[in-house]
DNA sequence: CTGTTAGCGCATTCAG
DNA sequence: CTGAATGCGCTAACAG
């Protein structure tokens, strides 16, 4: 199969006895150009339905106005939320977007941001997989001044700018509330201990707990590979575990869903038994029995934010200085944590 | 901000003083050249850390191994899934991947069409937007023989390859199994009535039906927007219907969750007294509660079966003449359909 | 085996 | 106001 023949500039400056700059100019609008000419090109332009051909264009002026994003998994929603205000805004601002999703692994990662980067893309807006524990990759980028942003799931070290979330903040919101429904032993259920999130996550829980007085417990902190299996695993453990907790933060939503799965499968009431908190607030989150309290991040505005940074500084609207902006994440209390006191 | 220089062949070829053809005959490994210079050229790009500009390139040889991709919301879970079933299998055939959303919008989904084809991507595939009622942009795709196929969200008319669902089978399978579960007055909500999948979906419902020898009635078969609002309108509806149904069958699991939340907010017991399906299997199908009884439509397989037989035409492994694959969809019985008879 | 030449489609000097 | 010439980075046909 191949694509059909495209109408280009030459064919119709044939038609209309002009020249190729000539229809070039008049295309562009330019003002130092007969009236009526440019009337006659755009016109017949128009009529031979001719558009222009992009690839020609950006090798000329070595800009594609396209951008690459990369995100660990496109089937997230809270991914898919970023990519959509993130595409939204470039659209909005004249770029074109290139996803590709590194399905958490680095060297699909590194290999995205080689095809990327030779597709000529204007910038890249980057999450870094769960896997990236080294970032040759990222400093060549950056020593190649192509420039780029992270996003959600960043490097602090990089000097290029960032947006994250409040996650320390979301995390003390979340525990200060379960401490506020009465609970004083309360797990944390992290994900691998060298993820962004889950220290970040963690530093909130402990300060919440600092604020009532109550010390860092290891018992208290369990890790979980974010599987369904490891998932049910820590939810077993916390169910049999001598001392009772009685409240669960899980650092994301998917591992809270799992563990009151397991815990309604086992006849374990929650949040009688259990107060429980998810994080990131999901769609499953609002439907699941009882309805789970988590915490809000809004994907879109992140993207939207990310992509407006880095837009600005491409046009040269913001200084490229580095920056971090920090959005606020907000409490979604639901019933998995009203514990009666 | 601006992006870094970039190597290019040229400035190898001053380098080792060869001339540029030499270059990319080597760095395309072409068996007329001496290998000692060959050798030679390869380390030296790798150590100059050359890229090839893919723009050039595609310019070039008048293609871009890009396909592109528009589907109607990025945050579906459903086309998250087939975007990944594309990217993942364009990808291990050589092809990059430019996804847009056309938001449900036919001007956007004109638009994206637009600026993909000015990309000279060198194929498209199209998921319909919901507004889409007219279909000049398809057409005139296909008079300029720009390869493209649709897939779930088809036109029938248009003379391409199409990537269906048994939409008819699987409301079949549904609705057989409610009238199994001894429905016999069974509500179809449906969406907007020139959705395909709308038409599609009720031609399995009556089916059923009839086989059990009950005719279709109107009042049975219910309208919604698909917005939340109106399926609780619809919800309401059905609760205070004079002859109460026993079952209701709605066109996609969103609609039925929403029904679902109104009506265990209003004290109405699913299945006991209406059961209850949907259509899909969304995340959130399982996690609800009861949980939900819906049927399956994998996605992932639909985008990789999408992108591998449009690469097969492409590529001239597969005939151009336009096909209809018709994926099966399983039936995936949960509680919310389990009328104890 | 390698260099020269031409050109993909377009934008942009430089001359008129 | 408009045309001719040049080149973006790369491939490919044609010579040698």
């Amino acid at each position: 199969m191949k694509k059909g023949h495209q109408v280009t500039m030459k064919e119709i400056a044939k038609k209309l006895g002009v020249s190729v700059s000539t229809i070039s100019r008049a295309l562009k609008d330019s003002p130092e150009l007969h009236p009526e000419t440019k009337r006659k090109i755009v016109e017949m332009a128009k009529e031979m339905n001719y558009q222009p051909n992009l690839l020609a264009q950006s090798l000329r002026i070595s800009r594609t106005k396209t951008l690459g994003v990369i995100v660990p998994e496109i089937t997230s929603h809270f991914f898919a939320s970023c990519i959509s205000g993130i595409q939204d805004h470039a659209n909005k601002r004249g770029y074109n977007v290139m996803i590709c999703q590194s399905n958490e692994s680095i060297d699909q990662e590194i290999a995205n941001i080689k095809t990327l980067v030779a597709s000529q893309v204007d910038a890249l807006l980057i999450s870094l997989s769960r896997e990236t524990n080294h970032y040759e990759h990222l400093y060549e980028l950056y020593s190649r001044e192509i420039p780029f942003v992270l996003f959600d799931r960043v490097q602090e070290d990089i000097p290029v700018s960032k947006i994250t979330f409040n996650d320390a903040g979301g995390a003390y919101q979340v525990t200060h509330h379960l401490l506020e429904m009465g609970c004083r032993r309360i797990v944390y259920v992290s994900g691998p201990e060298d993820l962004y999130i889950s220290k970040k996550r963690k530093e909130g829980y402990l300060k919440a707990l600092a604020e009532y007085g109550i010390a860092e417990e290891s018992d208290l902190i369990k890790i979980s590979d974010l599987t369904e299996q490891d998932n049910v695993r820590v939810a077993k453990e916390i169910m049999e575990m001598k001392t009772k907790p009685d409240g669960v933060f899980c650092m994301i939503d998917p591992v809270a869903v799992d563990v009151l799965t397991y815990w309604k499968s086992k006849g374990v009431k929650v949040p009688e038994e259990f107060a429980l908190a998810g994080f990131t607030n999901n769609p499953t989150a609002a439907v699941v029995e009882p309805p789970l309290t988590t915490v809000s991040q809004p994907g879109y505005e992140m993207g939207k934010l990310a992509v407006s940074h880095l837009l600005d500084q491409l046009d040269g609207l913001a200084s490229d200085d580095p920056i971090s902006i920090v959005l606020d994440t907000t409490l979604v209390p639901r019933k998995s944590s009203q514990k009666t006191i």
